[in-house]
DNA sequence: TTGACAATTGAATATGCATTCAATTATAAT
DNA sequence: ATTATAATTGAATGCATATTCAATTGTCAA
C-alpha cells in the first residue's frame, strides 16, 4: 500500500500500526448493528422503560404513568423496543403486557453505571 | 394517590404496580447521565474509534485513516470521547496519541455482541 | 350490534447531532 | 522569525428521530 493511497494529508502516518489496526478491525456490519443496539438503550426515555420492566411487566398504561409520560410515546417506544429484540409482549383482553426479552440489558445497565461512578 | 392523579386516560390502571415500580426507580439524574453515555456508544464511528484503540494507542491522523474519514470529523468524534472519560490522550510533538481511559467499554462491547448473536 | 376503551399507527413538527468546510492554534524545522 | 504541518475549533448544513396530535384497530361489555 503506498502512502498515496491514505485518505489523509498528514506526513507522520504509521503504517504498519494502521495495517495492523485494518486487519483486527471487524466487518461494517458488526459496528452498524452495535451502535444501533447502543443507540436504543442511549434515549431517556427507552432507558426508563426498560429498568421499570426489570421490575415489572407492566401495561402500555401503566409505564406511561410510572414515566409520567402519554400513551402514544410509550407506545412508539415500545415498538422500537420489540423490534430490536429487547422486550417481549403478551396480550390478555384490551390489555398489552411488555416485559423484558434479553437477560444482557441488565449487565449493561450494570457496566453504564460502573462508568458513571468511576467518573467522579 | 388518587386515581385521576395520573396522567393517563385509561380505567385499569395497577395503581400498585405503578407506585412499587415507582419506589425503585432511581433519580433522573442517572438515567440521563446512563442515557448520555449509551449514546456515545451509539454511534457507528465512535465504536469503530473505540475498537480500534483497543488494539492499538493511535494518533488521529492514524485513526482517521484506519477509518477512511477525514482528520476534522475524527478530531470532533475524539473530543466527544474525551469528554465523557472513554479516551485520554497524551501529546508528543505536533502528535497526539488518543488511548482508551474505561475498562468498561471492551466488556459493554462484549454484551452488545452478545445480544446481537442472541436476535439470530 | 353498538359504544367504550386500550393500544397502535402515520404524519407533522421540532430538536439534536454528525460531518463538512474554513479558520485557528501549537509545535517543529529551517 | 518564518514556514509547514498535526490537530482543534466554530459555524453551517443536512439527516435522524422523539413527541404530539389525530385517526384507526381490536377487544370487551351491554
Amino acid at each position: 500500500m503506498s502512502k498515496n493511497e491514505f485518505i489523509c494529508d498528514c506526513n507522520i502516518i504509521h503504517q504498519d500500526i494502521v495495517e495492523d489496526t485494518l486487519k483486527k478491525m471487524p466487518d461494517e456490519d458488526l459496528f452498524n448493528k452495535l451502535a444501533e443496539f447502543f443507540k436504543i438503550l442511549g434515549d431517556t426515555t427507552r432507558s426508563k422503560i426498560l429498568f421499570a420492566l426489570d421490575k415489572n411487566e407492566m401495561c402500555v398504561c401503566d409505564i406511561a404513568n410510572v414515566l409520567g409520560m402519554s400513551k402514544s410515546s410509550i407506545s412508539h417506544q415500545l415498538g422500537t423496543l420489540r423490534r430490536s429484540g429487547i422486550v417481549k409482549c403478551r396480550k390478555q383482553g384490551k390489555e398489552v403486557y411488555y416485559m423484558l426479552d434479553d437477560d444482557h440489558v441488565k449487565g449493561l445497565f450494570e457496566l453504564g453505571i460502573e462508568h458513571i461512578e468511576h467518573r467522579k
